[in-house]
Parts: structure tokens; C-alpha cells; sequence
DNA sequence: GTAGCACCTAAACCTGACTTTAGGTCAAGG
DNA sequence: CCTTGACCTAAAGTCAGGTTTAGGTGCTAC
């Protein structure tokens, strides 16, 4: 059993922050002793889940749900199932998406490498649009997968 | 040149956008007929930026700061490049995060089906912390680096 | 000539996720 | 006894990133 500051400082999270995920309904039947909150191994695993659902895209109402739906028992394993597949692939896509990012990045970093060391932009723009290096083209034709 | 109709179509976003990032300052010096705002490429290649620096996590006003270096010329490549490369790093590290994320994700697919199967959680519990098949562990084991 | 459409502005409004404030309880230490 | 520290609540405040509203311009089609 842990209190409030130890939670924080596990989590590295404000006690504010416990307090507003209590209040929204992320803890259901957490215990109390005399008004203060006790938080058992099963509130330190929701609160896993919870950074981890929060990080997938989740909003807080999403994740009460899911709370709750914890508290009811075996009848709700399907759902809870759908809720984890479903955050799956959302978090599959968004990764991919982040690559194409960080392939545009990546370009940038050397077209700007590039204008530094030549003093203009001029000789790096004239490659544009296919005249580019071939790593440097692949990372640039990958940043235009971001526009579907 | 286009219109800023046509620049809600190509990049799908509502015009009040484009309009909410013109008035902070994120199109320096688009030109405008009879106060009609005209879109040229400059504008286009600026927008693909924005959208990529956003995604990395950047806020509005510092994507700003970045369209006004791109208004002074050789002098701001070194910020420019340097911009880049902060972004790039992060967005490396968000990416690894996610990829733990989605690890935990997986794993919790895979409770959820087993308790879907069994009908009850209490098997696939017993099975905690050490003793799960080898690939669902790695999963379950790589869900804990979320806490460093 | 008036209806509809695409554009414009300034300013108010909204949402989610917290954070801050103001005031209070309770136990231990000096 | 009284101060300090860790906890508590309800309610108000904050912030980013838009969106909506209310009112206006100017062209083209019927």
C-alpha cells in the first residue's frame, strides 16, 4: 500500500494529477482510511495502463471506461480485448507515420547541413526534385507520404 | 497560385486553420490580392513543413520563430539546421517510446484473448511474472522500460 | 436585382488535461 | 501548545490549438 507521494514519486507525476485521475473516475474502488487514499498493486498496474493508453491516443473518458469495464468482470473481456486491438492499431499507424516525419527531418537536416557549408540554398534547391543523392531522395520522396 | 479553398482540399484541412496559422504568423509574407490571401508554392512547401514540425512535437510559436529565420537568409541556416536536428532527436526517442507502448499493447491482446478463451483471467495471471511463452514475455518485460 | 458562393475580419467560444487557490484535517516533534 | 508536513476538497484558473459567430465584400448566374 502506498500513499499519494509515494505514487508520485514513482511515476515521476504530480500529486495533482493522481488526485484529477481520481476524481475522473481512473482508480473505481480505490480503498481510503480515513479520507486518505490508498493505493494497492492494482492501481499502481492501472496507472501502467493508463500512461500507457494515454500515450496510444486515449482520452480520459476512454480510459474510465476501460476502468470500469475492469470492475465488472468476466463479461467485459471481449470489450476490453476490441479497446487493446483497437489502440494496437492506431499506435501501429501513428508509428509509421512518425517514420515518414523523421525521414522529412532527416532530409531537412541534411539540406540545411548542405546550405551551411555551400553559404546558399541555391545549389541544393537546383536538385530538387529528383536530382538529390539517392539516400537522400529516398528520405525526400518518403516525406511526401505524410500528404495521404 | 491557389486560393486558400484549394489549400483546405490539398492538405484536408478546415479553412479556419489555415486562417487561425496565417494570423499567427506561420505564412510571413504570402501575398494577398485585393485582401484575397494568395497561396504559392512557397506557401505549400511551407505547410508540409509545418505539418512535420508540428508532428514532432513543436509548438505554434516556434514553428513561427522557424518561418521568420526562413525570411533572413543565409544568416539563420545554423539555427535552421540546428532546429532540425533537436526535432529529429526527439522524435527518435518518441518513436522508441511508442514502440514500447505498443509492445505493452500486444501484450494486453494476448491476455485479453486468453482470458477470453479461458473465460476467466486468474490462469493467464498465474502465469505472472516470469513464467509467460517466451514471445509474450519479452512484450510484457519491454512494457516496464515506460517507467525510465 | 437578388441569390448564392467564396472569400474576409475581429472577437467570442470551446475542449481536454491539468494546475492553482483557498481553506481545512490530522499526527508527530520541539 | 503550536508549528510543520502530508494529506484532503471544491472551485476557479490556465493553456494550446483550434472553431464558431456575426457581420461584411465582391463576383457570377438566373
Amino acid at each position: 500500500m502506498y500513499t499519494i507521494g509515494q505514487i508520485s514519486e514513482m511515476f515521476q507525476l504530480p500529486i495533482s494529477t493522481l488526485r484529477y485521475y481520481d476524481k475522473e473516475g481512473l482508480f473505481p474502488g480505490m480503498e481510503r482510511q480515513s479520507g486518505i487514499r490508498k493505493f494497492s498493486d492494482t492501481e499502481v498496474e492501472a496507472l501502467r495502463v493508463i500512461e500507457c493508453l494515454k500515450a496510444s491516443g486515449l482520452e480520459i473518458r476512454e480510459i474510465k471506461q476501460f476502468m470500469e469495464w475492469c470492475t465488472e468482470g468476466s463479461e467485459t473481456y471481449p470489450q476490453r480485448k476490441e479497446l487493446f486491438e483497437m489502440r494496437r492499431k492506431a499506435v501501429e499507424v501513428e508509428i509509421e507515420h512518425m517514420n515518414h516525419v523523421l525521414d522529412l527531418l532527416k532530409y531537412k537536416c541534411w539540406y540545411y547541413g548542405k546550405a551551411c557549408e555551400d553559404g546558399t540554398e541555391e545549389n541544393v534547391q537546383s536538385l530538387l526534385p529528383d536530382k538529390l543523392p539517392p539516400e537522400i531522395q529516398k528520405l525526400y520522396d518518403s516525406g511526401f507520404e505524410l500528404e495521404k
